[in-house]
DNA sequence: TTATGTGCAAAAAGTTTGCAAGCAC
DNA sequence: GTGCTTGCAAACTTTTTGCACATAA
């Protein structure tokens, strides 16, 4: 294989847009180089993927985001208005190690997010439906 | 808003199949009812998981899978073959408590999956392409 | 020339929306 | 009749595939 521009276009981006979806590391590729096509976007990402330079997380809601692969920590996705927060991995304590030892999974901390309430939600209070529902901030961005 | 007939037969799949993809309890629903349609089920679910009663997961890849809300524990799935298995939240240890004391986040364990490799796909080696591609046991059910 | 890589168009998968018809009260 | 519910068709979003053309070695 080679490293072609529109590889390294999309691993540029993936490394500076920090987490992307393929939609948002098009956008960017295409600011430089505006005729690369987003299938390219998708066969450049699983190839870098598979070259182990970058890597996909899920987030909850639809879309997985890309982040290059020296970036490594735990995502804590807020289920309410989407933010996502990175931790180390070090607050998971020996929970990898436990897993493995009663159920025999080698956990992947950094490929899910783990997900909840952020702290500026749950000041919010517990509202289902708050009384001016702010846009970009829907249920799992929807 | 009424219990409707559909709405208990999605209600009842969802319970039956411990985790489902919409697709997959709207074959289920059919087989009792076979004139309901998809767009019935994703509304039913929506409904449901307004009440409380169904809640859904995202195991990492495409579908999200719903389950009752009864039903509630961590889920671990393989990203090699999409096993999904199962444990009690307390594996976590204090790993809620940390999260809120450090970092304000309110961790909802039971809404994302945790990803890695279970037993047996550790058992079968760290091959990345099988000799002989087992059907069904694609990286993350592409 | 041979294999690889790209762009474009179309297909596929999953989900949502608009609308008319049906049913409960 | 009024309003909630459903089925159907169509739209939409995201991702994949087929194919012809371009490019590098």
């Amino acid at each position: 294989m080679r490293m072609t521009p529109q590889r390294q276009l999309v691993l540029d981006a993936v490394r500076e847009l920090g987490h992307a979806t393929p939609e948002q590391v098009c956008k960017r590729v295409q600011g430089t180089a505006a005729t690369v096509n987003i299938t390219t976007i998708y066969r450049a990402l699983d190839l870098l993927e598979e070259l182990g330079l970058v890597r996909h997380t899920h987030l909850g809601h639809g879309a997985p985001t890309y982040s290059a692969e020296e970036h490594e920590h735990v995502h804590l996705a807020c289920h309410r208005c989407g933010e996502v927060d990175e931790v180390d991995p070090a607050v998971l304590g020996d929970l990898g190690r436990r897993l493995l030892a009663e159920r025999g999974f080698e956990l992947d901390a950094t490929h899910l997010a783990l997900s909840g309430l952020c702290r500026a939600c749950r000041a919010a209070g517990p509202e289902q439906t708050p009384a001016d529902p702010p846009q970009q901030h829907a249920e799992e961005h929807r």
